[in-house]
DNA sequence: AGGAACATTGAACATCGTTCAATAAAAAAT
DNA sequence: ATTTTTTATTGAACGATGTTCAATGTTCCT
């Protein structure tokens, strides 16, 4: 349902309806509705996982075409799964309410990713240097998708954005690698 | 009441009883929520601009600097104004109401402050490619404010992410000039 | 003053997530 | 096999919330 209608269009009741089951018994599977979309979140943070391990062990494997490979896939997978993959960030639950230990450990597998080729184009880092990077990189990455995504400003078309992504990641990857010479 | 509780704890009862009329009295000057949060939003915009223009004269008026003190501007105007920066982008509308055109105007001109000093450093870029890469370098700044300033996950102490964000923003910027060399 | 245009009110409506007493089903115990 | 205990399910009810609207004020022009 959230891939069709997304996050917003989910509702308790529909979802009863739909698996069969009176609206209460939704919540004898999960405590509420921030839960729900957590563990859809989780499958979510699965497939694309899978979608970047594909991207980053295919073609050419130096690691500056394997970045390139995996933020492509990222905004390949984003696109393909707007939804899901909207409501991975764009969910917001009560500040006081705690994040489950699962669902942290499946966000953070995705640096992982990243962490492996950066390593090998700055072996003077440190790890926990390269850790920080990572994230950056992932996060400017992530920034070009969800803007450029959105519908609501001037649209990209997905090639022209592709484009983009690989052009400015080039762009980092040599300026970081220039930067540490 | 956005920038204390969030967009999501505003409420027209709220709002009503805080500026003293009846709650429906809220919609003879704003048709709907949708539209509260947008002439919210565009007053953040304004804000944000001037934040935004002033870095961009203040120091060192080298294109290279004047982009990295830009980035560092909007990443502190993020954090100083966290929910009002919030209510700007994680608002979502239903998919058939059209944002009105000064809304999408005011979004526009946030391009504006990096096209310039991108001109400069690019000078062999058409205005329709720079256009292109000054937005990509927006939203790349903007995604790793958006995910470093989430508590969720790891919590990145402010000094720290402005550095991340100079460093990689410089690298992007060498590796754009080096690129187009 | 009279009346037309406009503004304000607050009750009512629809839609949510969530709770819970009542009930049914299943499992365990005798 | 029957009773008892535990567990699961139901759907009505509750409280919030955005939105509407008939009733009631208010303003202001002639």
């Amino acid at each position: 349902m959230i891939a069709e209608r997304g996050v917003a269009g989910l509702k308790t009741r529909d979802l009863a309806r739909e698996i069969g089951c009176a609206n209460g018994a939704v919540y004898n599977l999960v405590a509420d509705v921030d839960e729900l979309v957590l563990r859809v979140g989780s499958r979510t943070l699965h497939r694309l996982d899978k979608a970047l391990s594909a991207a980053e062990s295919a073609g050419d494997p130096s690691p500056h075409e394997t970045l390139v490979r995996i933020a492509i896939a990222y905004c390949d997978f984003a696109a393909e799964n707007l939804e899901l993959w909207r409501a991975l960030f764009e969910h917001r639950m009560a500040a006081d309410k705690i994040l489950p230990d699962w669902s942290i450990n499946d966000q953070m597998q995705l640096f992982r990713h990243i962490y492996h080729p950066l390593a090998l184009l700055l072996p003077e880092r440190s790890p926990e240097e390269l850790g920080i990077t990572a994230r950056s990189l992932f996060s400017a990455v992530h920034g070009m998708v969800a803007l450029g995504l959105e519908q609501k400003l001037v649209a990209v078309p997905l090639p022209a954005l592709r484009n983009e992504i690989a052009g400015l990641v080039r762009a980092m990857l040599d300026g970081l690698v220039a930067r540490a010479e």
